[in-house]
DNA sequence: ACCCTATTGATTTTT
DNA sequence: TCAATAGGGT
């Protein structure tokens, strides 16, 4: 067993570097703590926190004051919760939820600000126009008039002709606006200009709205469901909340006083992906505790190199919130010593981390080539070889939620999601989180559907589930014994090789039901009534294919076919992915996914191409020894694709294999530079094992 | 041969 | 929303 004896003298070192962090809050001083991967950043982030209550807590209750910690997601504030147990001294929640808080009471200076904000979009929206359209520039002040008014006049033509084919679209306008046929020779551009005049069109009645104190323009509303901001009903998202914030933040100093004497402590989580609005936020509550004479301590806990999101502040943070005192850990406590080397020479930067255990030996990295079609036979070998058994888990990383899918064993259910107009077109990101999400209240209304008619079938057979879990209080609550059995017998008599045929029975069944309880759970489950299998089929065809036109439902029908005629296995396949509780020996994940998570065992399948760019991971490898002198953006880039190689590959504890699935030839030295040696990936069980030093 | 327009299909992730 | 490609017109 490795990975367990920690010398004495490096316990004292790791106290140490905790020493530092608590000095600096005994003394207001504002620090960024860096560790890389696997350094037990939550776990020094806790003990401070732990810190401060301990010797601050009584002090801090006299003056009803409170310490902020912020994250970067609900999950990772569930977790310090957790960690950090039951207090009331300390408020946790993400920067969002936080930054609404403090600013949500502010409401006529919140509403000044909405009206700025419409004002200033109105202005570039009326230049994008002049300067993007060049047959709407040409035309006379009069004319631009006139066009805005029979288009105001025509808004309901055109949103319903808004998908139509080209063509089509033309022929619908091209009698009202004969005076216009310029405008109509690009019907893209013609749609984006009207658009754009739709949209100042509403901000100026908002903002005459805002003018005349009507009744629900008196607040601004931020929405954190919704991803997109709704400026003219007066609603804001993500973004905006943060963009409000900072100004509102800014402008009063009185605002600053009132949260720096009522938060002294502020800890943020995971600083490299924060929003560089709040790291100004910080800054400004930093400065202006410094001109009054009061303290405040801001404590940033991250590492740069694990920045994979563009939107997070990165490095640049230290340019923003100047005078942070720099601490950085240098211990790792998850992998074994082959594994630290490797992701040392990927970050090969400020950090070169050491492990904190004496025993640190006993893993593996390894290097190879293959083609595409060896991707399945690789992974199998390593599964006899490393003897993968449900408690020895094979993590295996691809670079997309369709990869994921396809090995995940629910390819079709994903394809064809796919083809809906629900998820396709304009609305084709909806469908990973719609989809796949583990966040039961983001997944879209029709995959809620399904899994929950998946559940019930898989909760019936299963042992461990009780009664109370499979069906509503108000179902069984006046039922006899007999009838609750006769129930539940009716329940299992659903079955289907496909999802149609189960469907097909649940309704025969539902016919059977003569005492109306079947009749209810079914009525609750798909929330209507009535069940057929008919039913069901245009019930999919509306909400998947929402408004369609007539020329398309031939279409939709046959994807609708094809969704009903996925095998209820393929569907088991995608709940157990969903709910993650897996026994599975092979797990699939995107290698954004894996964040802040550890595996014994990693397979990381890479290649050149990754989303729009065709030169990706071997831009990285291309220019291993040379970034320094790349230009700014290529060096940007390089950085990002540097960060999701050292995220992916410091998820491994103690075995990591990347297996290259594009040509090598021309960066095959810079490889070998990080990863020692490459080989060839042969298919055949002998050979390998040759190589192979076994270490589980 | 070249230009303009229409169509199509696509990365990851969070709030 | 964007970029690559297909397709039509001159």
């Amino acid at each position: 067993m490795s990975l367990s004896i920690i010398s004495p003298s490096n316990r004292e070192k790791e106290t140490q570097s905790l020493h530092t962090i608590f000095h600096s809050i005994d003394k207001y001083q504002s620090i960024i703590f860096n560790s890389g991967a696997g350094a037990g950043k939550t776990y020094a982030l806790i003990e401070s926190l732990k810190y401060v209550i301990n010797r601050y807590a009584k002090n801090l209750r006299e003056h009803k004051q409170k310490i902020i910690c912020i994250t970067y997601t609900n999950v990772a504030t569930e977790e310090i919760k957790e960690r950090l147990g039951n207090t009331d001294l300390v408020v946790v929640s993400t920067i969002h939820e936080r930054i609404w808080d403090l600013i949500k009471d502010y409401k006529k200076e919140l509403v000044q600000i909405h009206k700025e904000k419409l004002k200033e979009n109105i202005d570039s929206l009326k230049e994008d126009l002049i300067e993007r359209y060049e047959k709407y520039r040409d035309l006379g002040d009069e004319e631009k008039e006139n066009f805005k008014k029979i288009m105001l006049d025509n808004k309901e033509l055109f949103h319903k002709n808004y998908n139509a084919k080209a063509a089509e679209f033309r022929n619908v306008f091209q009698i009202i606006l004969n005076n216009f046929h310029g405008l109509l020779g690009n019907i893209i551009d013609f749609k984006k200009i009207v658009n754009t005049i739709y949209k100042i069109e509403d901000y100026y009645k908002c903002c005459d709205n805002i003018g005349l104190y009507k009744k629900e323009f008196k607040t601004v509303v931020y929405n954190s469901a919704y991803n997109r901001d709704q400026l003219h009903k007066m609603r804001i998202s993500h973004e905006t909340l943060l963009e409000y914030g900072l100004q509102i933040i800014k402008k009063y100093d009185l605002l600053k006083q009132i949260i720096i004497d009522k938060y002294p402590y502020i800890f943020i989580d995971e600083y490299q992906d924060t929003n560089e609005k709040v790291v100004l936020i910080m800054n400004y509550l930093q400065n202006h505790a410094r001109q009054i004479t009061h303290n405040i301590f801001i404590g940033y806990f991250g590492d740069t190199a694990q920045n994979i999101y563009n939107s997070g502040v990165g490095n640049r943070i230290t340019e923003i919130h100047s005078n942070l005192i720099r601490i950085d850990k240098e211990f790792n406590r998850r992998s074994t010593k082959e594994i630290i080397e490797v992701i040392n020479k990927i970050r090969n930067n400020g950090i070169k981390q050491v492990s904190i255990y004496d025993d640190c030996e006993g893993g593996s990295v390894k290097f190879y080539t293959a083609s595409r079609n060896d991707i399945s036979d690789f992974i199998k070998k390593y599964e006899t070889q490393w003897k993968i058994t449900p408690e020895n888990q094979l993590h295996c990383l691809v670079l997309t939620n369709e990869t994921v899918a396809k090995y995940s064993g629910f390819e079709n259910i994903y394809n064809t999601f796919k083809q809906t107009s629900k998820y396709s077109g304009t609305n084709y990101d909806r469908l990973n989180t719609e989809l796949l999400s583990n966040d039961l209240l983001k997944l879209g209304e029709i995959p809620n559907l399904l899994l929950k008619i998946v559940q019930l079938k898989n909760n019936l057979v299963n042992k461990q589930i009780q009664v109370t879990d499979i069906l509503q209080k108000n179902i069984y609550q006046d039922m006899n014994i007999v009838d609750l059995r006769e129930l539940i017998q009716l329940l299992k008599q659903n079955k289907g090789e496909t999802l149609g045929e189960y469907i097909k029975s649940v309704s025969v069944n539902y016919l059977k039901d003569d005492r109306g309880k079947y009749k209810k759970v079914m009525d609750l489950l798909f929330d209507f009534e009535n069940i057929s299998f008919d039913l069901f089929k245009s019930y999919l065809l509306e909400k998947l294919f929402p408004n369609i036109s007539d020329d398309e439902i031939d279409m939709a029908t046959e994807t609708i076919h094809k969704i009903l005629g996925i095998n209820m296995c393929e569907y088991d396949m995608w709940y157990k992915y969903i709910f993650g509780d897996n026994n599975d020996e092979i797990i699939y994940h995107t290698y954004h996914g894996t964040k802040g998570l550890e595996f014994n065992n990693v397979i990381i399948i890479m290649e050149n191409a990754f989303g729009r760019t065709r030169d990706y991971f071997n831009f990285f490898f291309e220019n291993y020894m040379n970034s320094q002198k790349l230009e700014i953006q290529s060096q940007q880039k390089f950085e990002q694709i540097q960060n999701l190689m050292y995220v992916s590959c410091s998820r491994a504890i103690k075995n990591l294999r990347v297996l290259y699935i594009d040509d090598i030839t021309n960066f095959k030295n810079n490889i070998e530079e990080i990863f020692g040696r490459t080989d060839k990936f042969i298919n055949n069980n002998s050979k390998i094992v040759l190589y192979e030093t076994l270490s589980v």
